[in-house]
DNA sequence: AGCACGCCGACT
DNA sequence: GTCGGCGTGCTC
């Protein structure tokens, strides 16, 4: 009888190739299912570098077992990914044709992407030593140091709830170690704060809550409610829920959402460990607070995007909260959509799925319109706050100071006037979009990009917001010598400007990335603003989050350029920044007012937003979707290209589509011209496929796929596939 | 994606 | 005479 062939191990490696590879297992070491789903470091390419993989298969060898390389050593005891998490990341894998190894490099914290071992999920806390404590009956030189120390004399002190109410004790836990006054410890069982009890929930959160309390299983739920209408409380209690049955929930945020109060008031109310995951924390941390769900210690997971791929062994809930918001969209590497991916994890799992928003995706609408989700509405503002009243500025024929009018203006000043607070909001950063000259039409273009450079600074600095590139203006016309060149519109240093000359006493506080560029700023700009008298100027920063009470004016500067946009998404996405917008004035028992300012007051999209609100809108715009056949009515896929040349990009997406074999509802489109040919110095192309069914979309995408790898030309360009795109450029 | 192997220009 | 340009081929 043969002896049977040695077993191998198939693994994912962090490498572009669609494909796993076979490994023999470490001299001495013998292949068992136990390994599925263990990181192993094996030898990789001809430069005999490590990689970190996946085993993701084991099994006989196909070919000759000789010409196997072995793996170096298997680095998981018990497996990292395994189950529902392993499935959701195939899924992803087919779903958006990308290799498996890619998928798992993306999913897994950037230490366990290298290999390093599963944090430690116990507990750690700090405690005075003896000498510590007869230290302390002693004066001493008073400083952090020593204040941490008469705490801890008090009592070991858990580390998560230093970080929470102590900052910056990390430094002066360790200059106590150093003195042998204090040190760490592994702490005991953990006393859970009480938790803080619930409001009153209004008649519709009521209603709300109790919907969501019947029946369990995969259930999609849109939970639409207005802006202020506290969904969070709904959150809060459905995740309640599920903690008392003893399972996880977690809860997606958007990138701009995740705000050291929003971790706050969950950790308050909740009386659990809730583990925070967003790209401000440094890499230990994030790896812990993976751990710790993993290992069931974490029982609620707040986080952005990439939170979705944490693991939730005992789940019970997903939320997703402004499921409509574009930061859900991961647009580089993978690029899978994280409330999609939450859908089909409730799915795998079995458990509820709560999307919510005030501004609804149209995909999610329609899927709750069609009654494939179950339809929840919050119509009513919580604390009794009335819906704001809107005000449509026609501006046309108006003087504009610094693109200001002077109804805006005299608006602001009334509200200053009583006390109150105005928000001034233009989605335009800088001082001016453009530097044009007032005798040729000349204006100032970045030299790698296809686009105005942005004038900051007051005028004296010119930057791309593309690529980055800094230039300093010229002080003549360089094609007509002129000296008449003028900043043209204007952005919200403008914008910061103009308002501090014409109120010179209010408190100004300017909001956008500039400002904002350091952590907590934003925090920070707005405890500056406090409860007085003051004008908030800023862009999409400011258009959600943040319950500012005393905002009773938000005045909206720029939405002309948003109602001509060739993408199909724009009238949908300013509807959603409009209402969010507005929706941040008189929140709490003082009215609010929205004042829009615009060229075109009859635009169809601002009558049938003012009328009708966001529901008319959405109406709108799926009747227009359906009869153009776009989304959410029809599936695209959009092949991207960027190559050194204008003609090597072509040639690539011209043999693209030679190569897609036409089937039955599935159309390849283009090339297409990109909205900027150029950006980077890099010339950028596209071809749109779409579908009306989506198996057919990813059967024909399936098959070009292998094709595409290998055409000559693809070897020029650098190119990517993004299934379910959001932005078609 | 890396990385090595492989054939043609401006430097010690 | 070499160091090095990036074309192309491969990775268990």
């Amino acid at each position: 009888m043969p002896a049977p062939p040695p077993a191998i191990l198939r693994v994912a490696l962090p490498v572009p190739l669609p494909r796993e590879f076979d490994y023999l297992p470490p001299p001495g070491a013998t292949v068992a299912p136990e390994w599925l789903g263990c990181r192993v470091r094996v030898p990789f390419g001809r430069g005999g570098a490590d990689l970190v993989g996946l085993v993701v298969g084991v099994g006989e060898a196909e070919g000759d077992p000789a010409a196997l390389k072995a793996a170096h050593e298997r680095l998981d005891e018990v497996p990292l990914l395994h189950g529902e998490l392993f499935d959701s990341l195939r899924w992803v894998a087919g779903y958006y044709h990308a290799p498996l190894g890619e998928v798992i490099a993306t999913a897994l914290p950037a230490l366990l992407r290298a290999g390093q071992p599963l944090p430690d999920t116990r507990r750690h806390g700090w405690a005075a030593t003896p000498a510590g404590q007869a230290s302390a009956t002693q004066p001493g030189r008073e400083g952090r140091p020593r204040r941490l120390l008469l705490s801890l004399c008090e009592g070991a002190r858990d580390e998560d709830e230093l970080d929470a109410s102590e900052p910056g004790w990390r430094a002066a836990a360790r200059a106590l170690a150093a003195r042998g006054l204090a040190q760490r410890q592994a702490m005991d069982a953990e006393a859970s704060p009480r938790p803080a009890s619930a409001p009153v929930p209004t008649p519709g959160q009521a209603a709300a809550i109790e919907a969501l309390r019947t029946g369990d299983g995969f259930r999609p739920t849109l939970l639409e409610g207005v802006t202020g209408s506290g969904k969070t409380e709904v959150y809060l209690q459905a995740i309640a829920d599920c903690l008392a049955a003893g399972r996880q929930a977690l809860v997606l945020v958007p990138e701009i959402g995740l705000t050291p109060q929003t971790l706050a008031r969950f950790r308050a109310r909740l009386g659990v460990p809730v583990a925070a995951f967003h790209s401000g924390l440094a890499d230990g941390e994030r790896a812990r607070a993976w751990a710790d769900m993993a290992s069931g210690r974490a029982r609620v997971l707040v986080g952005t995007r990439s939170a979705v791929f944490c693991p939730l062994p005992e789940a019970g809930l997903l939320v997703v909260d402004e499921e409509h918001d574009g930061s859900y969209k991961q647009q580089d590497g993978v690029r899978y959509h994280a409330r999609d991916l939450a859908l089909v994890r409730g799915s795998k799992l079995g458990v509820p799925v709560l999307l919510g928003s005030a501004t609804p995706s149209l995909e999610s609408l329609h899927n709750a319109l069609s009654g494939r989700y179950r339809h929840l509405r919050l119509t009513e503002r919580a604390g009794g706050a009335r819906p704001p009243a809107v005000r449509v500025l026609d501006v046309r024929k108006r003087p504009l100071h610094d693109g200001l009018s002077e109804a805006l203006l005299e608006a602001v000043d009334a509200c200053l006037a009583r006390g109150e607070q105005a928000l001034v909001f233009k989605n335009r950063r800088g001082y001016a979009p453009v530097l044009i000259c007032h005798d040729c039409g000349w204006s100032a273009h970045c030299s790698r990009c296809d686009a105005a450079m942005t004038v900051h600074a007051g005028g004296r600095r010119l930057i791309c917001h593309h690529c980055g590139a800094r230039a300093t203006p010229p002080n003549a016309c360089p094609d007509c010598a002129s000296l008449a060149l003028q900043p043209q519109g204007a952005g919200t240093e403008r914008l910061e400007q103009a308002l501090a000359a014409r109120f010179p006493e209010a408190c100004l506080v300017r909001v956008d990335r500039e400002t904002t560029r350091r952590r907590d700023a934003l925090e920070k700009l707005l405890a500056r603003l406090g409860d007085g008298p003051g004008i908030l100027v800023g862009t999409q920063i400011l258009a959600k989050g943040h319950d500012l009470p005393r905002l009773t004016l938000v005045a909206v500067v720029g939405v002309d350029e948003g109602l001509f946009s060739a993408d199909f998404r724009a009238g949908e996405k300013l509807a959603q920044l409009l209402i969010q917008v507005a929706g941040r004035a008189g929140r709490a028992r003082l009215p609010g007012e929205v004042v829009l300012q615009t060229h075109h007051p009859d635009h169809p999209l601002l009558g049938t937003l003012l009328n009708g609100g966001y529901p008319a809108v959405a109406a709108l715009q799926l009747a227009e979707r359906e009869a153009a056949a776009f989304p959410p009515y029809a599936h695209l896929a959009l092949l991207r290209a960027e190559a050194g040349t204008e003609a090597e990009v072509q040639g690539f997406l011209k043999e693209a589509h030679a190569a897609f074999e036409a089937r039955e509802g599935v159309r390849a489109n283009g090339p297409m011209p990109a909205p900027m040919a150029r950006r980077a110095g890099k010339a950028r192309g596209q071809l749109l496929v779409d579908a009306s069914l989506r198996v057919a979309l990813h059967a024909a995408l399936r098959e070009w796929l292998p094709a595409l790898r290998a055409l000559r030309s693809a070897r020029r360009v650098r190119w990517s596939l993004d299934v379910d795109p959001t932005d078609l450029y």
